[in-house]
RNA sequence: GGAGACGUGGCAGAGUGGUCGAAUGCGCCGCACUCGAAAUGCGGUAUACUCGAAAGGGUAUCAGAGGUUCGAAUCCUCUCGUCUCCGCCA
């Protein structure tokens, strides 16, 4: 959520947001119900400060005459404060849809097609044979079962198996193995500057479940939202769709130390994605699926630091890459693919070689204080003062997306796929065979 | 799932209908004393919104939401959380 305050003072640029973002906030309408909001407000305010004033004088001297006034002011009052909510719920209501104000930086774009491609690493490997897809090598290696999940499950479901699943626990052990690793982590800082603070990550297990008023509070949980997320009636819960979700809404309500930051955690969940708008999209193989597990970074900075840690969480998705050694493309995001919530976002995406095109694998959220905002996340500054801390969220490693990526790139002509590198020694094996 | 206790400021902890945004202690900040420190003394020390050019006002907040009352930290209801015991369970 944006400040009011800002959204009154600079009302072009936020609407000049709001059209580049697509987004469907009315700032005009906003402002309007503002300004009735707040006169309202200083009525209500009034019609309680004279109540105070009666209750001061009651205490002295119960008097009928005094009673009466009071039963009088607390009929008005009420019903300014009926009339109060009803504004203030519209209210709340528009400034949930104001979108964040896009990095200086972020292209204007109408949708994904104008994301810009940034930097591309790694040539597309020459196969001297037909590759596979990876729903073929699953099959054949005994790895990916989408028929039985459907039979089980439904749709967009899959059981993992055997040396895929090892796979997993191997990449998953080397993401926590690299992002505990102060030595490691201090070049990748120095490459965004000199000298920025290479804190290790805690590696964190969060809730997969959320309430939903802290949902509403991570700006992810949107009216749009809604459809994508699971949601469990009977303890009024939903599943999460990221780590991210319940790792940033952690420090909800509190006061940070400006000697804690940057607070860096590195989250290990299962996601959770009912995929409604999706039809017909990838239904073939685990590409899209409802439920996957993925490793999220989140890390909250000062203001003045946040964009270097954005540059930071980018630096180490690519290195995660480059050290599997995965063709991909750096994607900086155009305003209408960003996000509602996000200032500036980042794609990474990975060759796949029966698709014979780059797939999403990463991506990377610079939030700004447009998250701490209404989670009320703040930070002790020098000057003593309480100001809001800024939220970078990243994706460290995508599971089924990442197997799917190894398992065709890394495929050799005999249907074996060979484990990269620096896995085998998490896998204790260098190849999948049959 | 059943039974019970509890939830007050950064922390501890008073407060059972108006004198309470809230005693006291600790912590923290400033000043004094000191060569410096400790100890001591004095003063200060929540957040949000809102009105105002400012000075300075006002309102709200005692887990959260409702209710009773002229008036609620205090009484009632519900929710959430913590703890104890029983049951179930990886």
């Amino acid at each position: 959520m944006l400040d009011i305050k800002f959204i009154r003072d600079n009302a072009k640029k936020v609407k000049q947001a709001v059209e580049h973002k697509k987004a469907s906030a009315n700032i005009d309408h906003l402002l309007s119900l503002d300004e009735q909001r707040r006169k309202l407000l200083v009525r209500i305010e009034d019609l309680r400060a004279k109540r105070n004033e009666l209750n001061m004088l009651l205490k002295q001297a119960r008097t009928d005459e005094l009673i009466e006034q009071s039963r009088a002011l607390k009929d008005e009052l009420g019903k300014f404060e009926l009339e109060f909510i009803e504004i203030d719920r519209q209210w709340m209501a528009e400034m949930l849809k104001v979108p964040n104000i896009p990095w200086k930086d972020v292209p204007v774009g109408q949708d994904e097609r104008e994301n810009q491609t940034v930097f591309t690493w790694g040539a597309p490997r020459k196969f001297a044979f037909e590759p596979k897809d990876h729903m073929q090598l699953g099959h054949d290696l005994n790895l990916i079962d989408t028929e039985s999940a459907a039979k089980v499950a439904g749709s967009r479901f899959g059981y993992l198996t055997g040396g895929l699943v090892q796979l997993q626990f191997a990449l998953i052990n080397y993401v926590f193995t690299l992002l505990l690793n102060e030595t490691e982590l201090k070049k990748l800082a120095n490459s965004v500057e000199k000298g920025y603070p290479a804190k290790p990550f805690i590696p964190v297990i969060p809730p997969f479940m959320i309430k939903p008023e802290v949902y509403v509070k991570t700006s992810r949980l949107s009216e749009e939202d809604k459809d994508e997320r699971y949601y469990l009636q009977k303890d009024d819960l939903y599943l999460i769709g990221s780590a991210e979700h319940t790792l940033v809404s952690k420090h909800m309500d509190e006061v940070l130390k400006a000697s804690d930051l940057p607070l860096r955690y590195i989250g290990y969940s299962t996601s959770f994605r009912r995929e409604s708008g999706s039809y017909g999209k990838d239904v073939k193989g685990i590409l899209r699926v409802h439920q996957f597990d993925k490793l999220e970074m989140e890390s909250f900075t000062a203001a003045s630091d946040s964009f270097k840690e954005h540059l930071f969480l980018i630096a180490i998705e690519e290195h995660i890459l480059q050290a599997l050694d995965l063709p991909y493309r750096k994607l900086l995001k155009c305003t209408a693919d960003i996000g509602m919530p996000n200032a500036r976002g980042v794609d990474m995406e990975v060759w796949i070689p029966s698709q014979k095109t780059y797939r999403e694998t990463h991506t990377a959220d610079m939030m700004t204080d447009f998250q701490s905002r209404r989670l009320n996340i703040k930070l002790k500054s020098e000057k003593g003062e309480n100001v809001l801390v800024h939220t970078n969220d990243a994706t460290a490693l995508a599971m089924p997306r990442v197997l799917i990526a190894i398992l065709e790139n890394y495929q050799q002509a005999d249907g074996s796929v060979e484990v990269p590198e620096v896995l085998q020694k998490y896998t204790g094996f260098d190849v999948i065979k049959k």
